[in-house]
DNA sequence: CATGAATGAGGATTCATTCAT
DNA sequence: GATGAATGAATCCTCATTCAT
């Protein structure tokens, strides 16, 4: 006897209630100061049903890093890297870049976390560095366009990709999270200097 | 019986030798994953002699994160923001700045566990927040000078020295350590853009 | 609604299913190494199923036990301990027992773990000490028998009996599961040597 | 600073007390039934202490095995298998083993709770199964010792060996704890018939 | 009746901390 | 001061059992 459709949703709901709860944690406490416990109980469910859903911590770990992750890679590479004016391109990516990373908060911090102990949550990372070539990766293209059209500065584009990543990713780190919306506006023509766009 | 000169010389070595590897085993393995056991193995002492010196686990992390915090602060702190040819000092205090961060490693890690967890930190977490202000503070007065000089642009200061700071604290998160010194040397010139510098 | 005959004939052999595979693992695994789990999937039932057959563990683990003992207790005591001829009785019965040792595996290791843990399995012991009993008392009318007869040396015919099951029991633990039929036809003189047949 | 000799002694009193309470808490209970919290508290040491000095259960478990089995082994060797007056030796022997036998008890129950769950516990059944062999061979050329002097029925010696084994193990396993000496002196002759002694 | 999600008690193990030597 | 044995709280995980569908 199959569970209804009803009771499939429920399921999908409280997986998913579990797996946010968990990304709140990991990120405030880290893997070890996360405890099913916590976690059980900030998600309203028994202790064993985190079990029911998650395998065993290891995996709702790499689960609260890799399912947002997909979510975030089709938002974040949302731009034309051979957009004829790459002026209003490069504008327009980075507002939303920035809107992104200040909206992001919790998971970032989870993704800091990671990347500072590479050593101990390898695969996990892998992933998250897999990301993280491909996004720089489309920004050379970007940044490659506008060099060529004449509109950036001559400078060494993987390392310009770089530079702009970190900064959103520092920047995002350094900042509380009661940042009002005017700082992060702020930030979005320092940031997109790192270019190297010419002023007229 | 007071110890001898030399007894205490040793007793001074060996806390600087727990704290050096403390260092180590906290970035790589986080606050959790560390235990007394590791450090005492990586410090090459006994187990109880740990608590010899730290009077609990706490306090070890604590001292991890503020002793070399002093140290790095004044070479950080180490430029003029009143120099005449804000340019110049730019230019090196950036060099100065990359520099040090290429060889920060692991503690950064460190400092990014804290910062990324600041809820579960929060008394050390003040302390590396007190010198973050302090930090931006100063370099807040050079981009003054330097907009006031014409040299930059105008731009709002404590946020170009925010994304200044984040920008390092990024690449270097970013970085594996095992990254040669070309590339930082190549990061210089896309940083010093972050303050506007007007091109001829 | 009364359930079918057809019904019904499936569910007693679920139910027969569900005990054959608990005792494979049951004598394997142990009690606690046996999960209700582990033995849904050996039966290809799911997992509540086997609380619909057996109240809980405790009672699957007696009728394990139980059942077969029903089985066995016939074919064991299936000797004439009146008869005449002793020597041939005496013959084909330690012959039957071979065989019925040799074939019994699985289950009787089972009987062991009880035995070497009758602390644990009170209730369940019991009924294998009884059968231990009644089988002995059989015993011990065939040697007196062989013994009045003038066929057997005199010895204390319970403790004959004792030994004869003893080395039944222990040979067959003793011996590995893939052991040839030759095996255990060599172990029939040796075990008749037991009741202190005299050689003519 | 090394631990005193005092110290070392109380710590080897301290691991033994707790290796033998766990033989036969292992043996009464088997291995899940038997816990570590059980085992501490029946050798009035705390739940952590049992950790000091065995690494974990499974190693508890296999130091309860192994230990003993190195004392029995040379109790149970001890006869001389090449003997002129083999009537003599063996009934000797056979006194000695089931004066041995009948105090094993607890261990035994032990044994024999591997060797009937041999799938689970590999490595340790291993080291029984060579010490069961290493004895059957010495039992061999004495029984073969006894066939050559005219002494013993000609029987194949291995399966002698076997079965006379067996019978020490299947009586103990079926004698309760309390039997009294009588019991054992009476199976003396019995076992010994087994060996096929010629009746003059 | 069959199914499998939910629950939480119980078990092995780790580890900070204490303290006697 | 140095050592490491003793302790027990806290953690992850398993699993019997219940019960809604």
């Amino acid at each position: 006897m199959p569970l209804s459709e009803q009771q499939i949703l429920i399921m999908k709901q409280k997986r998913e209630k579990i797996l946010q709860e968990a990304i709140v944690l990991f990120s405030r406490l880290g893997y070890e100061g996360t405890t099913i416990k916590k976690v059980a109980a900030a998600s309203g469910v028994s202790f064993g049903t985190v079990f029911t859903y998650f395998e065993n911590k290891d995996q709702l770990f790499h689960a609260a890093i890799v399912e947002p992750l997909e979510e975030y890679r089709s938002e974040l590479l949302d731009f034309n890297p051979n957009e004829t004016d790459v002026f209003v391109e490069l504008e327009k990516m980075v507002t939303n870049h920035i809107k992104i990373f200040s909206e992001l908060s919790e998971y970032l911090s989870l993704i800091v976390h990671i990347i500072g102990q590479h050593h101990r949550f390898e695969t996990t990372f892998k992933e998250i560095d897999q990301f993280y070539n491909e996004f720089r990766e489309k920004l050379v293209e970007l940044i490659t366009s506008g060099q060529d059209a004449g509109i950036l500065f001559e400078q060494e584009p993987i390392h310009v990709a770089t530079a702009y990543f970190s900064l959103l990713m520092g920047i995002r780190l350094n900042t509380p999270d009661g940042a009002d919306d005017q700082f992060w506006v702020n930030i979005i023509p320092i940031a997109i200097q790192l270019f190297g766009l010419k002023r007229s």
